[in-house]
DNA sequence: TTGTATGCGTTATCAC
DNA sequence: GTGATAACGCATACAA
């Protein structure tokens, strides 16, 4: 049994198709008797119009595009889930495309949604479209007209709206907690410059050190490159990392701007004979699950991933339910709050 | 600058829409000049056929419906980035839709998708599906002609093609592999039974205590509603983990079903006073990241996530492309692995 | 009150 | 070699 359309109902029931599609919207025109017909068939054979017809004659697909370079990453489907939310609340699908941190595969992917299968975007570049600073299919979809909300790693230079955590206060936050739990010498691991929210991580470390009038010293940040996120080098990473604490022993805080960087922190620390809290006091940059059920649990500045992807699906859908779709643009910034675990307790 | 159209560039270059539709397939009907003037123009403009047009006119979408019970699951994300990859690579772009593991939004979506968006289902069914046991919506989805893929959480009443873990067999080696590092009473920590794989796994775990000749108590399986799955209930399921093994004190080995039941097993067993793994071996059903940094890390089953979406878009993608799609259907098996770690380690 | 015609963007068939 | 037309499924302005 093939898919119900008007046409066939028209066919059925001997009337034309204008009859049935205004009877199916309870027009006034048509006549209660016909109506009333019309639509038990349709009731029956559970009929729903065809959404890629109704696409094509509305211009638009009642669908929000989302790009993101991960999906077996849990802030990222954290976002998702709240876009997702918003949404479907509004009437929207969602269709996914994964970058895998890959410029090329982001391209295509866009130019593939920004065909007709979607009114707008949301996303979050990936490392790569990060490095090459190319940002030529994000200017010509905006260009196009198509909305695009960008997420977590932005870019400055692309005018648009835009949902970011407040990465700088959050680390600066991280880093006083540190302070007050009387931390004399804490290091910072990050990513390479050319990550966004790294950089922005790394400047409220040295805010809140420079604040607390220690200033910070470069010998105590230790810049990872992308290669330690791969799949299979968490041994690596491990080692580089027991290798800078072993070098700076006196560290006895450590801020990491992500999870991963943070446990093995606390691993590299523990088998050089340190004993979290009470040697080293850790923080991380994390919504992670891992946190909560490490040991000891680690201390978080959590990300709030859901009310970001909410707040990305409220704006994209604003402007595209607007009916002139103008900028000012707007930046929202979702507030990041700490976590505190076992970790930073005091001992 | 809107998007271009066939019609804009026919009107631009002042020849006929067919000609430029034509040329651009590089028909030989059309004289090389012509072909020439208007690929270029395309070009220059970056000209993309409308995807939306496309389906209408072809009736098929080049798109796949994944329904997930939830995204914020490692699992899940894991099968969708395996079908991903497959989809990607043979032209497909991935919608997905998240039931968040109530019934009227996996109908609700499904309906919603299969109205013209997608070719075909990937999908596991929602807790509440498998609960109230009405399959209507993919029974009338399959009946419509519209190919449909279940995975991990399958029904075997419904008749598709389907893509499981070896459960059973998971469960049994797992088992095994307790009682080979001499655990003399082995708890099983399982859902309630009207989650498919939780009996499954049940089934294994039982066949394997008889196969070595001890037999099972219904005394050592505790099976945990629903509700212990939700947010915020992590303090409930470890009180009543703990006091299922305060009861049990001969307990020496730990099956459980998923990860947060083993990682709250543990916990609880440590604060009962025993040692893992010297007084209780832990192995968890799972490929969760959780268990390689636990402390100890916990020997788990490996479900192949990633394989499995691969083998579920293989499958619902020839279903596809096969000129006469006809049954008979067929059930794939991943293969589950061992991966010993700390939790299991003799000491 | 009902039906006809048109168009959304594309391709395919057929006519010129 | 090029163009007009119909069709995919739907909605709607306009006729009847």
């Amino acid at each position: 049994m093939q898919k119900l359309t008007l046409k066939k109902i028209a066919r059925e029931l001997d009337v034309s198709i204008s009859t049935v599609s205004k009877s199916l919207k309870d027009s006034p025109e048509i006549s209660e008797d016909t109506k009333q017909k019309i639509k038990a068939f349709a009731d029956l054979y559970n009929y729903r119009p065809n959404t890629i017809a109704l696409s094509l004659k509305n211009r638009k697909t009642k669908t929000l595009g989302v790009i993101i370079p991960e999906i077996v990453h849990h802030f990222f489907t954290t976002v998702v889930s709240g876009i997702e939310k918003v949404a479907n609340e509004k009437g929207y699908t969602v269709i996914i495309g994964l970058s895998n941190e890959s410029f090329e595969k982001e391209v295509t992917n866009m130019e593939k949604l920004a065909n007709g299968s979607i009114d707008g975007f949301i996303l979050s570049v990936s490392r790569e479209t990060q490095l090459k600073k190319d940002y030529h299919h994000l200017l010509e979809t905006i260009d196009h007209g198509m909305p695009v909300v960008l997420f977590d790693r932005t870019i400055p230079e692309i005018e648009c709206d835009k949902v970011v955590v407040d990465d700088t206060e959050g680390a600066r936050n991280a880093v006083k907690k540190l302070l007050d739990a009387g931390c004399k010498n804490i290091a910072l691991i990050t990513t390479e410059a050319h990550v966004n929210v790294g950089e922005l991580r790394t400047a409220g470390y040295k805010d809140a050190l420079i604040e607390s009038g220690k200033g910070f010293s470069e010998d105590l940040i230790l810049k990872l490159k992308d290669e330690f996120n791969e799949e299979g080098m968490e041994d690596n990473l491990n080692t580089i990392i027991e290798l800078f604490l072993r070098n700076n022993p006196q560290v006895d805080g450590i801020f990491a701007v992500n999870e991963k960087y943070a446990l093995t922190a606390m691993k590299a620390s523990r088998s050089l004979g340190k004993d979290i809290p009470r040697d080293i006091k850790v923080i991380g940059f994390t919504d992670g699950v891992l946190s909560k059920y490490a040991t000891p649990s680690l201390t978080t500045v959590s990300q709030h991933g859901v009310q970001l992807g909410e707040k990305a699906a409220e704006l994209l859908i604003r402007r595209l339910e607007e009916d002139d779709y103008e900028p000012p643009y707007q930046t929202v910034v979702v507030e990041t709050r700490l976590i505190e675990r076992e970790s930073t307790s005091i001992t």
